[in-house]
DNA sequence: TACACTATTTATAACGATTACAATGTAAGA
DNA sequence: TCTTACATTGTAATCGTTATAAATAGTGTA
């Protein structure tokens, strides 16, 4: 499955002129098998092991190439750094405010919203984003245990 | 009426024993009759002038508070500087992908919404976070008349 | 193969928003 | 007035990210 999804996405590299070379293959492959929406650092401190010379900026600069692509979107927040999520099908994300967990949900596209706030502000609407922030179950249990 | 609203959030701070200073009155006046969603710089540059010495920290300290005392939203983004919303009713925001322009508009709370991530991830539900981004009118008839 | 050309990586400096810190100022209460 | 806690100011520090320039590695052509 992920195999397929990383030839895929190299394709769909290769086809644009850029050249595959070991470092987006490997940040292409954490991102495939990575569900925790790694932040840049998070990739770089994976990948330090096989490449000791790799530098951040190259993790920045291909995320950004993988970003125009259409592979990755980036989910960008106020204080801390942004994070990175493969692109499979549309999807909504809950994020724990105590662990700072992101997990997917899926949820029809919000149509109503989009043709309202068109109507009334007169805008020209091109997509939305959804959050929904609680607490993940795993942090419940834990401040639950600790009373 | 909007006499009226900065009484009540002075009387809200004051009541939490937090004390009314000239700087703090002018930021609250200007957050209040504001329709912008003016960053901290913005309302450090628009008091300058009556308050020449007054620091870009001090902007920053008092937004922080008024934010802990439930009077200002904060509107954070990835890249750019965040923006600050005094609280008077919940809506959602329309932004404008080529001006930056942030429209309020209302909309029902998506209560379906997060009662479905909520069971279906198990997570206790606190708020949701939505925007819708497009072009607003204005820069739609900018391009229109640049062709 | 040798060469030129371009994309890519690396290392590091720069940037910008925000915060931390220490010194100074201000106001309320005893 | 004295004390004390709260606020402001000026500036340094922080941190994620980007810019820059030099080094490296492909790619195509003769
Ligand atoms: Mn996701
Ligand atoms: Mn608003
Ligand atoms: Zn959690
Ligand atoms: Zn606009």
């Amino acid at each position: 499955m992920s195999e397929v999804q990383l030839k895929d996405a190299l394709d769909a590299l290769k086809s644009t002129g850029v050249r595959i070379t070991p470092q987006r293959h490997a940040i292409l492959e954490y991102m495939i098998h990575s569900t925790m929406h790694p932040t840049a650092d998070d990739i770089y401190r994976a990948l330090e092991k096989t490449f000791p010379n790799m530098s951040v900026a190259t993790v920045y600069n291909n995320l950004r190439v993988f970003r125009k692509a259409g592979l990755v979107k980036e989910l960008t927040y106020g204080d801390s750094s942004s994070r990175f999520d493969f692109v499979t099908h549309d999807h909504y994300h809950i994020i724990c405010n105590d662990c700072g967990k992101i997990v997917d949900f899926h949820y029809p596209g919000l149509d109503e919203v989009e043709h309202l706030a068109s109507h009334v502000t007169g805008f020209q609407v091109d997509y939305h984003r959804l959050e929904i922030y609680g607490t993940c179950q795993d942090c419940l249990g834990k401040t639950a245990k600790a009373q």
